[in-house]
RNA sequence: GGAGAGAUGUCAGAGUGGUCGAAUGAGCCAGCUUGGAAAGCUGGUGUACUGGCAACGGUACCGAGGGUUCGAAUCCCUCUUUCUCCGCCA
């Protein structure tokens, strides 16, 4: 959520920005400004009603203490007038209020002056390629064909109990699932994140916070009776912990990081290019989050992409990071990268992470602020990334590295998972 | 799930319907003191919105939301949450 003051100081530059993201709605800048001007006259108003009423109350109480009944009973009589005006007055402050706040939350963040401006995926900007594409095997098999030849995945399985895109990891399949996950884990740990286990459930005003609601709410599973979602992401309980706190500076940046299943409903999302472990309902997926300066939130978003980088050089993949152009991008996000590897065997990118500075827009929703050593307070930078969501992972990994009759297991993981090759 | 007791500032912890943004203590910051420190002393120390060039003001906030009252931290209602006991349970 954008700041009402910064769009009221900034209003071309906003707007200017807001084109980039192709925001369909620009009058609503004007609207906003309106309405926080009604607001505000309301508000001295009132405020004007309230200080006199304050006065007369104390007058009363004096006058009571004195003796003098017939005084106070005359200002009590005259003040029943301006407490009607107030209780009128704060309605319709309260009123301005939520429609200020409808029209707000419909404005996105404004993307960073370096993000390139298109409207669809294929506009994005290639900003490196690393690795050498694989060579496979002549007769190589994709990935949930090879999950079926070994036995480590069973999507039919996960139908019947679940329904379809909830799929159950068997042996060395599931073996291969916790090496991922702690491999991750202590690289992140090595890099200086701290490690968080985290409610999979969470309340409205977590997912209000992080940006979630109401802009997806149809991608999140509701549990109707007790009102909590099922989290999309490890980034809503993690980042969500700081809502309604105030950090001091020295503190910063706060690095955690949390293995989390993820569950996201993918409504109409069907056909071919979601098969196997494409797009999965649930999923594993271990996530890095930084609090941060603003003056080094750029900074540590490339720290954060090279973090995600390492990881993938350590796996041995072919992989491409982009730089999200204005129609990709989030609702939330000032700046994305995004990371795919190369599937050797459907021939195609897979995005396996995606590392964002959100700027302010998610930490004046948390009103997440921290003290600066002047003893300033002022929103601070949030940023997060996956590091990294599996299945994608473990596609790329099955079919680039299979052989005739096996799969190679990245060295990497051969400490967390016991084996060296799947046959 | 049932019964009871709580929720006050950074923390601990007072608080009689008016003099309460809130005692007191601790912490923290600054100054004095000191060779330096500790102790001691003095002063300061919440957040949000808002008026004003500024100096300096105003309003709101005692878990959240309503209500009673001229006036609510204090009384009433609802909700959330914590603790204790009982029940159930991995």
């Amino acid at each position: 959520m954008l700041q009402v003051n910064y769009i009221r100081e900034n209003k071309n530059l906003v707007l200017e920005r807001l084109r980039v993201k192709n925001f369909s709605q620009p009058q609503l800048i004007e609207e906003i400004i309106d309405l926080d001007d009604q607001k505000k006259t309301l508000q001295l108003q009132v405020e004007t009603l309230q200080a006199n009423a304050n006065v007369a109350a104390k007058q009363v109480g004096d006058l009571i203490k004195k003796g003098k009944h017939s005084q106070a009973e005359a200002i009590k009589n005259s003040t029943i007038i301006a407490k009607e005006n107030i209780k009128n007055l704060l309605v319709k402050i309260n009123d301005t209020e939520q429609v200020l706040h409808q029209k707000l939350i419909l404005i996105p963040n404004l993307p960073h002056t370096s993000v390139p401006k298109g409207k669809t995926s294929d506009e994005n900007e290639v900003v490196l390629s690393y690795g050498y594409t694989p060579t496979l095997p002549e007769n190589a098999l994709p990935h949930w064909d090879l999950a079926a030849k070994y036995n480590l995945i069973d999507f039919e399985l996960g139908v019947k109990i679940t329904g379809a895109g909830f799929p159950v990891y068997k042996g060395k399949g599931a073996k291969l699932q916790r090496a991922l996950i702690n491999f991750f884990l202590a690289e992140a740990e090595a890099a200086g994140y701290h490690e968080l286990m985290l409610p999979l459930l969470v309340n409205e005003a977590s997912g209000f916070g992080t940006g979630q609601l109401p802009d997806k709410e149809g991608q999140m599973y509701f549990c109707n009776t007790d009102n909590l979602y099922l989290i999309p992401t490890a980034e809503v309980p993690i980042t969500n912990l700081y809502r309604d706190v105030m950090v001091k500076e020295n503190e910063l940046p706060i690095k955690n990081c949390g293995y989390t299943p993820c569950f996201r409903r993918e409504a109409g999302s069907y056909g071919a290019h979601v098969r196997g472990l494409n797009r999965l309902h649930q999923f594993d997926k271990v996530e890095i989050v930084q609090i941060a300066q603003p003056y080094h939130s750029y900074e540590i978003l490339e720290q954060m992409s090279l973090h995600v980088q390492q990881l993938l050089q350590k796996l041995g993949l072919q992989y491409r990071v982009l730089r999200l152009c204005g129609g990709d991008m989030s609702f939330a996000s000032a700046l994305t990268y995004d990371m795919e590897v190369w599937s050797a065997a459907q021939k195609r990118w897979l995005e396996v992470s995606s590392v964002s500075n959100f700027e302010t827009f998610q930490s004046n929703r948390l009103k997440l602020r921290y003290k600066t050593t002047e003893g300033k307070t002022q929103l601070a930078h949030t940023l997060n990334g996956s590091a990294l969501a599996l299945p994608r992972i473990v596609a790329a990994i099955l079919e680039n590295y299979q052989t005739s009759n096996s799969i190679q297991i990245p060295t990497c993981l051969h400490p967390y998972t016991g084996f060296a090759s799947i046959s």
